[in-house]
DNA sequence: TTGAAAGCGCTAACAG
DNA sequence: CTGTTAGCGCTTTCAA
């Protein structure tokens, strides 16, 4: 069926042990036979299967990469970013989409190890620290990505969660807004970015109100039940802080349900910057991760790791976020009406 | 390091092969040893490894999916159903973007040959057909999704195109349109597209206006760059049927950055109804492809194909695409200004 | 510079 | 019902 080493070895008449040295460049052969060895190969169309040399002990040039929904443009963005560059670098990726169920996280786990995978790149949202443990022991590479943890082990590669946090509360302050709600997701770089919101506040000398964080999980759906929430309170927000751009596009769309107008009823500003802030009218004010170097240079660290075997030093690499001005947020209007 | 089934037969006194037979439910065993192998396995948390199984002529359970760029919410939201359905069937996939690149599909087709993936779903795009004959005749098994090719003796699961086509120039003619731009994508099923825009036509016993018909690669760019075009003609179109969101976005934006209104001035149809087809304002109108259901419809097919061997005749699945009618499509005013 | 042979972890006859 | 053994395709000593 298809051609193997044997074949190859056969037609060239030589040992499967040269063949193999020639593949792997490994050893000393002559001129002539490698290049006798080289034309029968591609005359022959062979290819080394993966399956077998992963058998004797070799790398399999694939990395996993664990989001928790794929069909979140950031994340489907992050994943195009770091499958692109990791095939420039000759590795192949796994994507498994995990939907935010702990169950799957396992499962999926122990399917890539199970497939012996070089190393694993897990995102923001990943939930099972003792798996994570237990994958550091057994010395596979992995790498948390848009996940600021300094609890764990591990390298990180994310943006700056509390900066991003500070920045995006701060420009709401500067326009004027005090009463600011925050919609965050349930993950940890989310807790951060509240971390970032209270400091703003904080340098401002404003108290904010416990009643305006809020949390939940990222969709649509989501951020537009929250709005109609808070939006029947006495004293509703005049701006509010989505933790991703999916949240704030589920504000905008539930507080134009209630009639009001964007910006000028309420601010709002996003987080990720990805597609999304760009379709809606006004575009989306929004926090910028910047999101191919984060996906490359996460593909970098984590082929260093795999190379340099599990000593070396563990990396926290933060990028800045950068706050991008559109049209959703603006001054806070007089509110004698 | 990590437990082998020699370590669990040795722990359990039994040998490999009964080991084997548990793990793989073959062959009689008793329920006592049976037992005691099933507790050893756990206890020493074992796990068989994929690629000693796969070199024993196994199956991998694992499907290559390949699509031109995941970045696309199409092709992410489709890859998201895909992945899920597949897990619930026991089979990882593995995704690659091409990128709209040849090489790159040659690069991954190989790559995934060598992973030996128990079969491969080809989306919208794909363009080299030899690589796609080299396969098939390499007996294993590949699906087209999304991408109505009859030529290729390959099973097919599509959207209708050439009725999505027709559709959504109906929808325009009907409006009172007859100078409409279609932007199609340099895909087969853009082709059929542009088909079923014609017969629109010629239903209505109209002409089309050949110079109309445009083509490009999915992007936002592309559509905003096409409509600036399109718009500096003496005689613009009245409205654009793109043949997908990601261009009929574009040509929103770049029709407002002439000033114009959407829908009085320019009437835009998409096609996919992706995430970004509810995002805009107004909201996309759109031909919804029921991208769930062609999603897990493909896994089915392939994992039926799979077990069934090649011999299984090829199937061509159409779903029936549906008008969704939302804002960004309206009456042609009188032209009189 | 080349080749013989052991072994990676598992499956599948075939014996017993 | 259980165990022995021969591969699967490749890498890697170790000899020649």
């Amino acid at each position: 069926m298809k051609a193997t080493i044997y074949d190859v070895a056969k037609e060239a008449e030589v040992s499967i042990a040269t063949v193999s040295k020639v593949i792997n460049q490994t050893g000393r052969i002559s001129h002539s036979t490698r290049g006798k060895v080289l034309q029968v190969m591609k005359k022959m169309n062979y290819h080394p299967s993966f399956v077998a040399t992963a058998l004797t002990g070799k790398r399999t040039e694939t990395l996993g990469l664990l989001v928790p929904d794929i069909s979140n443009p950031f994340f489907s963005e992050i994943a195009k970013t770091i499958e692109n560059h990791a095939h420039d670098k000759g590795k192949s990726v796994i994507i498994c989409s995990t939907n935010y169920k702990q169950e799957k996280e396992t499962k999926y786990i122990e399917l890539l190890q199970r497939k012996q995978i070089d190393g694993l790149i897990i995102t923001s949202g990943f939930q099972n620290k003792d798996l994570l443990q237990q994958m550091i022991t057994s010395k596979i590479p992995v790498i948390i990505l848009a996940h600021n943890d300094p609890s764990l082990n591990i390298s990180v590669v994310s943006v700056d969660d509390f900066k991003g946090g500070f920045m995006a509360t701060s420009h709401l302050l500067s326009k004027g807004h005090s009463n600011i709600a925050i919609i965050a997701e349930e993950v940890k770089s989310s807790t951060i970015r509240i971390l970032g919101y209270e400091k703003a506040y904080e340098s401002k000398n404003i108290k904010p109100d416990r009643g305006n964080i809020l949390r939940t999980t990222a969709s649509i759906e989501n951020g537009k039940r929250i709005i109609l929430d808070l939006l029947s309170r006495k004293i509703p927000p005049t701006a509010v802080f989505a933790c991703n751009d999916l949240i704030a596009i589920g504000v905008i769309q539930g507080a134009r349900e209630k009639g009001l107008n964007i910006p000028d009823d309420l601010s709002v500003i996003g987080f990720d910057n990805t597609i999304l802030a760009t379709t809606t009218v006004p575009a989306l004010t929004t926090i910028a991760q910047p999101i191919e170097d984060m996906g490359e240079k996460v593909v970098d660290v984590i082929i260093d790791e795999i190379e340099k075997g599990s000593e070396t030093s563990k990396k926290r690499i933060l990028f800045i976020p950068e706050l991008i001005v559109r049209g959703t947020t603006s001054d806070l209007k007089d509110t004698k009406d």
